[in-house]
DNA sequence: TTGACAAATGAACAAATGTTCATTATAATG
DNA sequence: CATTATAATGAACATTTGTTCATTTGTCAA
């Protein structure tokens, strides 16, 4: 009785509570957390600010519940959809396949709202530092040490430090993930950074590759 | 020289209209601008808030002021004590002081602070954006383009697109600077990305330098 | 000293904001 | 149907916040 109940409602009250944290999301994303009222929110969905507490004990709750949706979203798993144990084995085009997961980010609101957000409350709050370092960067830099170390082992690459490849691979791509949502936010065209996550693999590639024998031909 | 002689020929309301631009900058960049009320800014210097109006309009224009210092701030001034001109002869010890000149901004507490704030306000503040892009983003990296392309006339670097290297090398530089001031923020450790400075140069350089004949010995 | 002027104060105000709560409406369940 | 749990409403609240203003304080020149 306990999970029906559970079910029933969720399924029925959770409609609300979705829209809740969708335009929160949208609001919080384009204003701020704290330039953002519950007024706000709520006005955006067609209730009254009171209908609000029903679903969420306060404003923060509703922070921090999106910031606990951060560590299951897209920006936070990159490369999940990828064995690991494999992926050293692709070279340049596993390269060019992640900047374009990367790339692709900006072009789904939910993912854009998310990283804006994530931008946004960084220098303030403690939490989205937390996950931004732990999910966004630590995992994802950790992820790609792995496969560089993979492609030095199978002689793809040149060998280096790992690490440092990540750090060099990864900065550009956040870079540029951080222009595109910038330009849009003005509504300017974003094509010429676009095309930089493809130049920017190029360009790696170029440097760390083996290179083939010069006297082959 | 001293104390006394300023305090008498610049009137003694300079001297506060400078605190409060100094401890709002502090408080905007740690808090936000939203979430730092006229009350902390006085009460921090130690005046009433009523006092704040005798020098500004209002809250909005001190904001204001702090943006348009960011435009003669060092965080935007990075090239201006070299001469284009002659730049693109040194080559990689060029890259280097570029490099490091970025690193040690993390180190001034005042410019930290407005990266901080201008961080913290790009992506809600359209002035913030403008000055950002144009001053901090295209002028050094039409500047970096510039050495670039000087570079690969002296055939000192690869010939290439000179854009795509300036984005490439300013791009990790910002993301390592981003990653200092959040570790500070935390009081954690920033050795290891502070490292990251210089082996984003010795990176970066093995890709575009060119090569020494092999067969030359 | 006196007069003038900038700066600081204390008090106050209106608007905005997060939150509570008693009441009403809605919908599923027995 | 009646019951019960959940959701929405309207009204209210205590605070917080930006701002104003009449008054006082301090400083320098005449």
């Amino acid at each position: 009785m306990d999970e029906q109940s559970v079910n029933n409602t969720l399924s029925k009250g959770s409609k609300t509570k979705e829209k809740i944290l969708k335009h929160a999301l949208k609001l919080f994303s384009s204003k701020g957390f704290k330039a953002t009222t519950v007024r706000d929110i709520a006005g955006s969905i067609g209730i009254k600010q009171s209908a609000l507490y029903n679903h969420f004990k306060n404003k923060d709750e509703i922070l921090e519940t999106l910031i606990q949706d951060l560590t299951t979203s897209a920006i936070v798993t990159l490369f999940d959809n990828k064995d690991p144990s494999e992926l050293h084995k692709e070279g340049k085009s596993l390269l060019m396949g992640i900047a374009t997961t990367f790339k692709l980010l900006s072009f789904d609101g939910q993912n854009e709202a998310l990283f804006k957000l994530l931008m946004q409350e960084l220098f303030r709050n403690e939490r989205i530092r937390e996950i931004y370092n732990e999910y966004f960067y630590q995992e994802n830099v950790k992820k790609l040490s792995g496969i560089f170390f993979g492609m030095m082992q199978e002689e793809v690459i040149k060998s280096s430090d790992p690490l440092l490849l990540a750090n060099e691979f990864f900065s550009p791509l956040f870079f540029y993930q951080m222009q595109v949502s910038l330009l849009k936010l003005d509504k300017k065209s974003t094509s010429s950074v676009v095309s930089l996550f493809e130049k920017h693999v190029e360009h790696f590639w170029d440097n760390v590759k083996v290179e083939k024998q010069a006297s082959l031909f």
